[in-house]
DNA sequence: TGTCCCTATCGCCGATCGACGATATGGGGC
DNA sequence: GCCCCATATCGTCGATCGGCGATAGGGACA
């Protein structure tokens, strides 16, 4: 078999961290910024390890391309990407986009209410 | 009195809209995708209607790049500006921020399970 | 050792971003 | 009409993005 023992998806239910800075609220928006990105994180809703050549079959783009996708999202702290072998499995880090997502929530509650 | 009437906040329970489309969310993340821009949006958390002018005191930054800053809000709704004599009042889009918020939270959402 | 597969990195290029100062625009108020 | 305030737009410039092909590296397997 050739897939030895990929890594299993990050389903624990962690404490929430502290809130994040406008800084890395960018951050990780900047790597949301991309149509092909955000497709990319989409494929990750099956919750499962994917290796990098399931993701560039999925686009038209260019292996590099996918590739230096696949690094932006890593740098952002929203894959992780662990080598077996010859393959690099991918996973989602679903801890931090709820924790952006929870950011973004944050933005839309009203601390103090207009009174005109 | 100078401010005859500010626009008051959006604070409507509208119905949830149709799902965001990648490109969509990719757009709004862009426009997220700056510390400085953040910044402009937190300011909103205090629930009410801001000048430009009371964003710009709040940055180092020169006058035309806030009003930059602002037009990319602008043009990605999460920002309204209703002009008023000479000023602009600007009003968060906070129904826009929750669709995004919900859009990233979905990706989130396991639809299957490993089974390894 | 050599070959093959998968992935990452490099170098290049055109396009866009982010900043600024300068300038235009648009409404008051006098 | 004229001036002034608040804002938007323009032009410029260096930095970064996003794409590609080519190349390098790292295991697996014969």
């Amino acid at each position: 078999m050739s897939d030895a023992h990929p890594p299993s998806c990050d389903l624990a239910d962690h404490p929430e961290p502290e809130p994040l800075s406008e800084a890395r609220i960018a951050a990780i928006a900047k790597a949301l910024a991309h149509p092909a990105r955000v497709r990319i994180l989409e494929q990750f809703i099956e919750c499962r390890p994917h290796i990098a050549q399931e993701i560039v079959d999925e686009f038209e783009l260019a292996q590099s391309t996918i590739s230096e996708h696949l690094r932006l999202l890593r740098e952002a702290d929203l894959l992780t990407g662990t080598r077996d072998g010859p393959r690099t499995w991918y996973c989602m880090r679903r801890a931090v986009l709820r924790q952006f997502a929870e950011a973004i929530l944050d933005l839309t509650d009203t601390s103090a209410m207009s009174d005109a």
